[in-house]
DNA sequence: CGACTCATGTAACTTGTTACATGATTTG
DNA sequence: CAAATCATGTAACAAGTTACATGAGTCG
């Protein structure tokens, strides 16, 4: 559903094949979305079918032929619609939660190694996207709108990492605390 | 997956019914994870099909019988392990952002409208979880491990709430900025 | 007397993952 | 010479949603 939506959205600024936007997973759009090409090649599908998108083979030499879709009238409409439709919360689904679960008749031992990786991978993607959005601003001197677009859409990514660090860095300490209480009393 | 492993941590805490089971995704468990009944029933037969939990129908008078699942040995081996094994992070997929990426070629008119309703729902949201933590630490006057693991979970949902607001307020205000230079320059 | 709770499920569908398949061209 | 890039897909499976079905008991 919004997969098709990020599709459509992709195509509204430019005609592309699956192969390219796949590709842009793996780039811009990865910041907030993700997709594997067989997936986007299946909902491509399911896009024409609908008639929101049209596609045109272009034949090439030496390399394999390219699909070249573009968008339709109706398929800025329906992309307009699920813009304007209110947007409601998608359901929780914590892995780390479910583990700290666990702590409650097992030794919190490995959530404690599970919080320390947690920091680190969060850490180390958190300076990538500052990374990110140091550069953005450098390169933002006029009012560019889709720079500042981008910066927002990094600003999510931030803020949710820099929420997810602060939470294993409290769960690490709590369970520390819980343990000696443990060590203390035996 | 994970779904399978949350039903053996509930079982190795009390024996349960799916029915049960799926009632506590809107209490305690819904701080982290949902799941429909269906799916819980679904799930629960696959469980039984691994052998990671048996079960005894529980006939009732006036009541429909009740098939209550125990854990065995061999689930709560495979709980461990799961346990144990690092935790990889879950493909990241935010609607909010992707409709932002919308602006680019639309009025930010209905994205402010979507931010305005984020900052509502979040903030109902983060007032019931702070609510609940308030009450959970006067309760735990003692140490109590499980009370102390429950405050854990909540400051998950807390900080991502606090996280989400705070992203919708600085959208929110950085589009009224990008719109009163249209505005100016019109 | 209508709605909610208790308690189980079936079935169709959607969305996403993983493994496999093909085959030419470019790069280290 | 092996690996990556370009470019398309099929097929099986896993996970989650939505709609439907049944039927007694309780509460306002």
């Amino acid at each position: 559903m919004i997969l098709r939506h990020v599709i459509l959205t992709v195509l509204s600024e430019s005609d592309a094949s699956g192969y390219d936007i796949a590709k842009e997973f793996s780039n811009g759009l990865g910041y907030f979305w993700s997709a594997s090409h067989q997936l986007v090649y299946r909902e491509l599908i399911k896009l024409h079918d609908m008639n929101l998108v049209t596609f045109e083979v272009e034949p090439h030499k030496h390399k394999p032929d390219r699909k070249v879709y573009s968008i339709t009238d109706m398929g800025r409409e329906a992309l307009l619609e699920w813009f304007q439709k209110p947007t409601s919360h998608s359901a929780i689904r914590d892995e780390l939660s479910a583990k700290l679960m666990v702590c409650d008749i097992h030794s919190s031992e490995p959530m404690q190694q599970h919080m320390k990786a947690e920091c680190k991978e969060s850490n180390g993607l958190l300076d990538f996207y500052q990374g990110l959005e140091h550069n953005n601003v450098i390169r933002n001197l006029g009012f560019d709108r889709q720079l500042r677009l981008e910066r927002l859409m990094l600003r999510r990514v931030i803020l949710n990492l820099q929420a997810r660090i602060k939470w294993a860095e409290e769960v690490e300490a709590e369970l520390k605390d819980l343990d000696s209480l443990i060590n203390a009393a035996s």
